[in-house]
DNA sequence: CGGGGTCATGAATACGTATGAATGCAGTCA
DNA sequence: TGACTGCATTCATACGTATTCATGACCCCG
């Protein structure tokens, strides 16, 4: 047999027509036992499996999802971020449980991606990932609910955002790890992150660090916050200068456990003992963080949680049940580095 | 306009035929630059994207990749194995860079995947991942094989394999471990890592590990070794059982960094110092191999080069050039927890 | 014995695109 | 003028599946 068998071949060898063979085997009561059960043995004989592209333009579904990736602000070129790595564990492994294909991209922020997966029916919905300025990208955002795209975005929420977005609690988070850090002592807290618009999150989680502590009766020094990207080299670097400032601190809280394993090694090196000297708290809770001397205490974001969400939200949207927006906890993950223990 | 837009849509509203404005969508040199230009214009403005599932329908071609994820034998629930994890992030971008697109599904070894992606044409060929006992698919790929299917697989590669295989030299990471641990005046090493058939890289490891030994007229005791998975708990357990036989050692090879995380921290609640009581080398050099205490010397099995060799010799194969088994360096990377500085 | 009902199947068609073959049209040259 | 060329476009069709509608066989009952 040249090529695929299909549909037309079986028929022929089950001596039906064609559409009796795909009633058949998509189990229409409408075909008799006898002549399924013929036709299903020639079908396994044959290795014979539905064509997809067929079968998709002709039901008008794809029963598979896009993940857009976005290439993180960071010129790191070693890969992609470790937390939205496990993320990608978590929603392949959701969507397989589903029943869905999951389809990958890997996308500039400022390409057109916004146009090219659901409407070429490549997908049935889109979820976004990536950190990223919001403003960069609302248009897009704008255009997809126009289009009458189904899509989840990860990431900041907030009020009158195009589209559903899950995101964790970062305000919540900033104020865990920020009473913690006091809860033990602490009164003199770092932040190190970007607090301008690259990663709208960390905006979020530096304004709860800030709540807690006005909370406290603490007036935050603005001098205590570095700037850094998401990057354990961006961390080194803002640890280096936050030391080099001179300013007096005892506590270090870090937008990213890749910011605070990069701060950790810069502290270090400036004979910092970690916690006696400085205590610091990270966020994500990513593989790594369990391994770092000290064990990192950190916010953990709970991936396997938030890939569920992310696919069940988007496959609500598909069969056009109403969607939320819906903010994750996120959970203060008590290890070593804060000088709890 | 209900629904999306077609080439029918487009073709009415510039007055030419459908035929037209998919010739002129694509390129093609028959259309007059003047009615491209205009079909052009309205498609833009119509946001029109080819359907791809007409479209390959057509074509008979999808670029669109297969990666399948095998689950781990390790009934570990936390998710996808790390190295993997990385390697999935450099198979995206080389797809992304090639202009496919790549669909990822999550595998039991078990199940019928292997009459699943191409022949239903979702895809132009697949790349198999994951560990597991080679003879329990065997037979699954000389189908694959033999139903002319395209498909690279990383792993343990060996002669008279079905298909093509990419792997690392495991033997040579496990001489180069072992030699290096001797070099460095340790004389009882102790092997880490299941050498059964779970995992064939594993006993490849093994193997060059006794292989170097022998070399230096060191005659290998078979109770040094001790089975694990591939997991942190395993790794601790076999640790734990290796200095609670009291057989003596002055080093350790894990089969694998996760193994080698497990085992440190066993060794250390042990009371055993990190090197200057055992010496450790792991394998993989997943990321969080340089943040554990002290930073893990390792082999290196570099994933951003895999996933391009991965990918490429897949599009070769789909473009019906012969391709070959090939293994790629494993590269020993110092770090502290062996002792060597 | 014929009308009505049930049941299994076949015929016709649509999904949207891409391409080989056919067509029409203008211009060229003998 | 008429055959020929080259070009731009249309016609017809195929890719493989799934569904609506039509058909025919069979049975039941009056």
């Amino acid at each position: 047999m040249a090529g695929k068998a299909t549909s037309f071949d079986i028929a022929q060898l089950a001596g039906v027509s064609q559409p009796t063979v795909s009633r058949a085997l998509r189990g229409s009561p409408t075909v008799s036992e006898q002549t399924r059960l013929r036709i299903e043995a020639i079908a396994q004989q044959l290795n014979y499996t539905v064509d997809k592209n067929a079968s998709n333009l002709r039901l008008q579904e794809t029963r598979t999802l896009a993940l857009l990736f976005f290439e993180d602000p960071t010129p790191d070129e070693t890969g992609i971020n470790p937390f939205f790595l496990s993320m990608l564990g978590s929603i392949t492994r959701t969507c397989a449980m589903r029943g869905y294909d999951l389809l990958i991209s890997f996308q500039q922020l400022s390409a057109n991606w916004h146009v090219d997966y659901e409407d070429s029916r490549k997908a049935d919905g889109i979820i976004l990932l990536g950190y990223g300025d919001y403003e960069l990208y609302r248009e897009k955002l704008e255009k997809l609910v126009e289009q009458e795209t189904h899509f989840v975005r990860w990431g900041f929420a907030q009020e009158g955002q195009p589209g559903a977005t899950i995101g964790c609690d970062n305000f919540r988070g900033g104020m865990d790890a920020a009473r913690h850090l006091m809860q033990h002592g602490r009164r003199r807290l770092a932040f190190l992150g970007d607090a301008s618009s690259h990663y709208p999150e960390f905006q979020d989680r530096y304004r709860g660090f800030c709540e807690a502590q006005g909370a406290e009766g603490i007036l935050v020094d603005p001098a205590l916050q570095f700037d850094a990207l998401n990057s354990q080299e961006a961390g080194f670097d803002a640890a280096s200068m936050l030391v080099g400032s001179g300013i007096k601190f005892d506590a270090v809280f870090a937008a990213s456990d890749t910011i605070a394993i990069g701060a950790m090694k810069a502290l270090r090196e400036r004979g910092l003992d970690i916690p006696s000297d400085v205590a610091i708290v990270g966020f994500d809770d990513m593989p790594a963080a369990s391994m770092t001397h000290p064990p990192l205490t950190t916010i953990q974001q709970d991936y396997n949680l938030a890939g569920e969400v992310l696919v069940d939200s988007l496959l609500k949207q598909i069969r056009n049940e109403q969607v939320s927006t819906a903010v994750l906890p996120a959970k203060l993950i008590v290890r070593q580095s804060c000088g709890a223990h």
